[in-house]
Parts: C-alpha cells; sequence; structure tokens
DNA sequence: CTGTCTCTATACTGAACGGTACAGAAAGCT
DNA sequence: AGCTTTCTGTACCGTTCAGTATAGAGACAG
C-alpha cells in the first residue's frame, strides 16, 4: 500500500503527537478495559489527542486495537520466546509460568491482554476473538513441538501426551491471568506455580 | 423486607408470564453475552417481556444478573458439592475437571458464567466483580480444607501445599474455560484433563 | 506571496444504552 | 356495579456510543 516513504518527505503540517507514545497509552486502556470497554472518549483522553486525529493516525477502533495487540505482545510477551529456547521442558515451563506471572501482576493492568479481550468481546467484535483464537493456536503449536522435541531428548517421560502437556501449560497461564485480574496477590500466585512445577513430568 | 408472603394472595392484575422461565432466559443471555454485554433490549427480548415487566419482577439489571448468578450456581454448579463428597482427593479433582467440562461445552453458551462475567466487567460494574470474587474465595476455601483434610487421611502426599494445589485446580477450571470459550472442542480438552490427572500427586 | 497538503479542533450524526412516566387492561374486594 | 391493586405496552428521558463533516492552523514548494 504505502512506499517504503524512505524518509517522510514531511508534506503538510506536521503530526503534533508521537504515535509510539499514544499507541502505548492506548495499550494501557485497552488492557484495563477489553476491547468493547474502551471507549473512545476513554481512548483520546489518555492518548491526548482528538477523534479525528486518531482516526487519521490508526484507521479506526479495531486496528487501533490490532496494532496495540502487536505492541503488547512485542513488549509484554517477550518471554515466550525465551522459554522455548531453554534446554529442558520443565525451564521452558518455568520460564513461562514466571514470565506470565511477573507480566500479569507487574506494572500495567492485572491479567493477559489476549484472555481479557478475547474472554470479554461480544459477538459483535468476533473479528477480534479469531485474531486472538489464531495467534494463541501458533502458540500453542510451538509448544507442542517444543515437547516432542523434549519427549526425544529423553527430558519428558514417553507416557507424557505434548499436546495434553501443552494444554494444561496454557490453562495455568490462563488461570493465573484469571486470578490476578481478581485481583490475587503475587505471592499467592507464586504458590500456584511452586505447586504447578512440583507436578511436572520429571524424566 | 417481603413477609413470608405465604400463598400470594394475588391482588391486582396477575402477571402474564413465568417468573422463573424468563430468569433462565436471562441467565442464558447474561451467559453468552456476560454482564455489559448483555444490554436490556437482548434481554427483554429473549425473556420475552417488556422493560417495565422486567423493572418490576427482578428490579434492575444488577439485581436481575444476581439473581440469573444464583441460578446458575444451584443449575450448573452442583457438581462441586458433588466433588467435595468424595473419597479421595484424586477423585474430588476429577469430579471437579469432568462436571466443570461438561457445563463449559454442554448445552448452553461455551465456558464458565462466573469467568466471562468477572473478566468481562468494567469498572462500573465493579461491584458485580466483587460478588464473583467473594463467591469463588468461599468455594476455593472449602477445596483447601478439603485437601487439609486429605493429606491428614494420607491420600495426599505430606509435602504438597493445599492452597497451592487449590489454585492449580482453580487454574485448570479456570483455564477450561477460557478455552472452551474460544470453541476448543470437548476431546481436546479432555486431553487437558487426563493429562492433569497423570501430573496429580499420587500418596 | 499564493497554493497545496496534512494536521487539529469543534461540533455534529444516528443509533444504542439503562431506566422510567404514563395510560390502559385485567384481576379481586366490597 | 364501582374501587383498588398490579401488570402491560408505548413512548419517552438524558447519556453515551463509534464515527465524521467542516473549518481553520501550520508547514512546505513554487
Amino acid at each position: 500500500m504505502n512506499k517504503p516513504e524512505a524518509i517522510a518527505p514531511a508534506r503538510g503540517r506536521p503530526r503534533e503527537f508521537c504515535v509510539d507514545h499514544a499507541l502505548a497509552q492506548a495499550l494501557r486502556v485497552f488492557w484495563e478495559k477489553g476491547y468493547e470497554g474502551a471507549s473512545l472518549t476513554d481512548l483520546t483522553e489518555a492518548m491526548g489527542i482528538t477523534r479525528p486525529s486518531l482516526y487519521a493516525a490508526f484507521g479506526n477502533k479495531e486496528s487501533l486495537f490490532r496494532k496495540a495487540l502487536d505492541l503488547y505482545e512485542h513488549e509484554k510477551m517477550s518471554y515466550i520466546a525465551d522459554a522455548l529456547d531453554k534446554p529442558t521442558a520443565r525451564e521452558v515451563a518455568e520460564t513461562m509460568l514466571r514470565g506470565a506471572l511477573a507480566n500479569v501482576t507487574g506494572e500495567g493492568p492485572h491479567g493477559c491482554l489476549r484472555v481479557i479481550a478475547s474472554v470479554a468481546c461480544g459477538e459483535e467484535a468476533s473479528s477480534i476473538r479469531c485474531e486472538i483464537m489464531e495467534r494463541t493456536k501458533a502458540g500453542k503449536e510451538n509448544l507442542v513441538a517444543r515437547f516432542e522435541r523434549a519427549k526425544t531428548e529423553g527430558d519428558l517421560p514417553a507416557h507424557v501426551d505434548p499436546e495434553g502437556l501443552t494444554r494444561v501449560l496454557i490453562a495455568y497461564l490462563q488461570g493465573i491471568s484469571v486470578q490476578a485480574n481478581m485481583g490475587e496477590p503475587t505471592e499467592e500466585l507464586e504458590k500456584l506455580i511452586d505447586t504447578a512445577l512440583t507436578l511436572w513430568p520429571s524424566a
């Protein structure tokens, strides 16, 4: 659509706000309130811009959300890539769990944007739900492949089902998000993680 | 407030709809859309009554939701009481997990009303969220007590933390709800449960 | 300077929101 | 028959929703 646009030719009146900063503020609002719960008034007030500026810069509410979701995954879910690189399945799981806990109880709203947005969206925003489902499914398949590799490498027992184990791990992550969203303190969720790791299959 | 009202004295024009049936329809709408996602138009259309009738019979939207939540817990979450009566911790867990799966993938919308409503509600409906949090906390404490008993009875190993194990079990349930809500098929979630039971601590 | 381009700000659109006033309809009581 | 009581249906309240038309402000090219 756009050419590489090299260095912006800077024609016309220049924009008075920083797109990246505005997007970061929008992310925070979506994270707190979900997609449908975030009104344009909430968004524009947090972003410090007016509605026409928002529409000119980001298209519409849905495309703004998609950009915010990209930013979220890039900034807040980077622990997933780290986790997949760990040498053993147990370390993969532990890195995922502790990374998720830091994310959902650290700075920013409590809970995972993916879970909040997908559970909260009505049918009018079903394309949002589909988008999140697809991204979640892609992440799941990476984990299944990782645990299958772990089986061949002998750091998971032969009797475990990689698919089931992945769903268990994802359930932990979703449960942590839901409980953090309900305000459970970090220490309580650490107990959850410690117990989950106690249950984790040993080779 | 109301006296026991014995047999209704039946003064004035009688009501033309069945309150229980209307409440059941309201429950279905809240279950599909969450508290804020369910509009009065959605509700009255599904219930087959007009707005003034709804307000006369149920008070307002929030009190209608509370009554619907009562009905939901009584009708759809009865497996919890069954589970707590099982003789071993493993059977408690298995009954909870399979009961929850039947509930969130059976007839009716997919996912647990508690999870949907608590995650989806914005701050204007925070009293709803608080209500759900308290009910969830009460259920959690029952489970902790049950697992502590299981430890004294020797069907849980001494090293497990009942609190952590309860949070793990609740995370399973919440994860099942979130994944069912995303449309995952029953068989996939059975894999989750089977693996979770494989991991469950043995005495 | 004049044009042209792109941004900003005000003010608005029609629709949907939760909630209600009011008038009429249907029952029991006397 | 009235009279009272309670339900029903219509039509509305003010507010908020996502999205936009329009006018003006500010930067560049010529």
